[in-house]
DNA sequence: ATGCCGTATGATATACGA
């Protein structure tokens, strides 16, 4: 099998959303599924129903009430070696190896609080120091052989039309010029290829998180593109087409992000 | 402010999301 379909998708609580999980699937048939903010202890997650759905194969890491990721397979991987990162172990990343070669990273990158300033908010330095870990480690491991794909929830929209207006938004987290500057030296510590942006150019508008507070998101539509699928160079040639699934954003008590479909055709690799 | 909703928890208020 060459073709690959690859989903990320921040769900705010696997439990929550169980329902909403199984419908998408069951829809959109994704081979690889990587979850964040499951929220819930390993012992406590639905395993049951993710083997239903046809996945025989996962990895999760989760805590208490906060974070948690998870990889669901249809497709064998061996898991990498987990990495504390900023020197806790609070389940903001897992990492996978297919057998074809190519790694997958799923990355629940730290929200960062409300006040754009690392000396006033600790969780705003959190979230910098974050980005720059990951700049650093994927430089180490920088190889052209490499086959990496990175997604998840990075929790900053770096593109002017990656928000509903760039203006309004430069001072609020997610979109200051700080945070942009941070995500970018992320993006060259292993040339990566914006795989959304691919298929859907500037200055074409493009969202993946609609705020819970609008009395109607799809008619305000203030979004901004918090969620992201990154690929190596080598990659590049592989992608196929890429859709923000708005459908499940409209469903009765969503999630306020938005599933992000990628179909890769893997043929060559590995 | 776009703007007061949604998640979780030894909970009936609080932390956190962004």
């Amino acid at each position: 099998m060459t073709k690959m379909r690859l989903v990320t998708w921040n769900v705010n609580s696997v439990r929550a959303r169980l329902a909403h999980v199984e419908k998408f699937v069951a829809q959109s048939a994704p081979d690889v599924l990587c979850l964040q903010e499951t929220k819930v202890r390993d012992n406590d997650f639905p395993l049951k129903a993710f083997t239903k759905m046809g996945f025989e194969h996962h990895v999760i890491a989760g805590q208490k009430s906060y974070n948690g990721v998870a990889i669901f397979s249809k497709l064998p991987f061996v898991p990498t070696e987990p990495k504390h990162w900023c020197g806790k172990d609070d389940k903001r990343h897992l990492a996978i190896t297919l057998e074809n070669g190519v790694e997958i990273n799923n990355f629940y990158v730290p929200a960062g609080g409300d006040v754009p300033d690392p000396d006033e908010n600790d969780k705003f330095a959190h979230k910098l120091a974050f980005m720059n870990e990951m700049t650093d480690w994927f430089k180490k491991r920088q190889s052209k052989d490499n086959k990496l794909i990175l997604v998840g929830d990075l929790n900053v929209a770096p593109l002017e039309t990656d928000v509903w207006s760039h203006k309004q938004l430069l001072k609020i987290v997610s979109h200051t010029p700080i945070e942009v500057e941070h995500m970018s030296r992320t993006q060259s510590s292993h040339d990566w290829v914006d795989a959304m942006r691919h298929f859907v150019p500037e200055p074409e508008p493009l969202f993946s998180w609609w705020s819970y507070r609008a009395r109607d998101w799809r008619a305000s539509n203030k979004g901004r593109r918090l969620d992201h699928v990154w690929v190596t160079p080598n990659l590049k040639p592989h992608l196929k087409s890429m859709q923000v699934d708005l459908e499940p954003r409209g469903w009765e008590k969503p999630s306020d992000h938005a599933p992000v479909i990628v179909d890769f055709d893997l043929k060559g690799i590995g």
